[in-house]
DNA sequence: TATGGTCCTTCCCATGATGGGAAGGTCAAG
DNA sequence: CTTGACCTTCCCATCATGGGAAGGACCATA
């Protein structure tokens, strides 16, 4: 099958297969004479699989490697875990932080009116001197990308 | 002041306040004959603002809207409240999405032994045809970039 | 004054995962 | 043979950030 029906079928675009290829997450596929790149159902079975681990939030090195493993039938299941266990950590490095960040937001919108005047005790608390004196003491601070949506861009959003 | 020191003193990086500069985010500094950037107090403090709003992870567009009301003494309390709750929001969407990839890998992880065997139902799950039937049933689905650093990238790796 | 070190300038590139779009080739059905 | 749907490659954009090069500016000290 063509390429654009493996993404149909794996539910990872076209444009994502051609880059997994390139950065050689995939191999390269057989071509047509014509170029075209021709799939299998077990590339696609392994497109799903890379879609699943995406969902998940893996990194694509990190699929990479759960890809080997998955391929070696000699692997150390302790190995998967491994991974599975860092990236959980990772994860909720991550929700930590974005918890304090709401944390700290809803403090400072609970006191503010919100009504036509100007005294606003966000704007007050962002342009405060000292140190965001609130719960949220931005131990852990890292940016947060909050819309890196994945999939449709047009009729998602 | 140079731009060192406004970096320094407000916790923004040089590159990125003439990023912001290049941007609009903040108004062309005056310059030295030299052609050196020089900055006041007053641009520091707005600086710290955008650092903090960073901190709280508004994106540029939105510290936009926000430095542009705090600037603006006849402000309704009511704008900025709205862009904050907006926020808390999206941050909220977030934390529901990472809580469900973790609790699906949490599960997974579970079940695996993590030993020297090559059994292991995480990666039967990945490979399963039928959807993740976990907790975690991938509603809301975005990538999460796990590693966008934010500050030093040498020291604190 | 010469030299060196530290600062500044601009410009380009990279990140990670993804989409958009253009220019052009291919294929199957009518 | 034409049309439309598909494929190819290539380049660009995102978002916020850093890296680094090439060259100029400034300052202190020998």
């Amino acid at each position: 099958m063509n390429i654009g029906q493996a993404a149909e079928r794996s539910g990872v675009s076209a444009k994502m297969i051609r880059y997994y290829e390139s950065i050689g997450l995939i191999p390269k596929t057989v071509r047509t004479e014509a170029g075209y790149r021709v799939y299998s159902e077990t590339d696609v079975h392994t497109l799903r699989f890379i879609r699943r681990a995406r969902d998940l939030g893996f990194s694509v090195e990190q699929i990479g490697e759960l890809v080997s493993l998955w391929q070696d039938r000699s692997r150390a299941s302790t190995d998967v875990k491994h991974i599975a266990l860092g990236h959980i950590e990772a994860l909720e490095r991550k929700i930590t932080e974005l918890r304090s960040m709401t944390e700290t937001l809803k403090h400072l919108a609970q006191h503010c009116h919100g009504d036509g005047r100007p005294e606003c005790p966000i704007l007050d608390e962002l342009a405060s001197e000292d140190d965001l004196h609130n719960c949220a003491k931005r131990e852990t601070k890292f940016g947060l990308p909050l819309t890196p949506q994945r999939g449709r861009t047009k009729s998602g959003a």
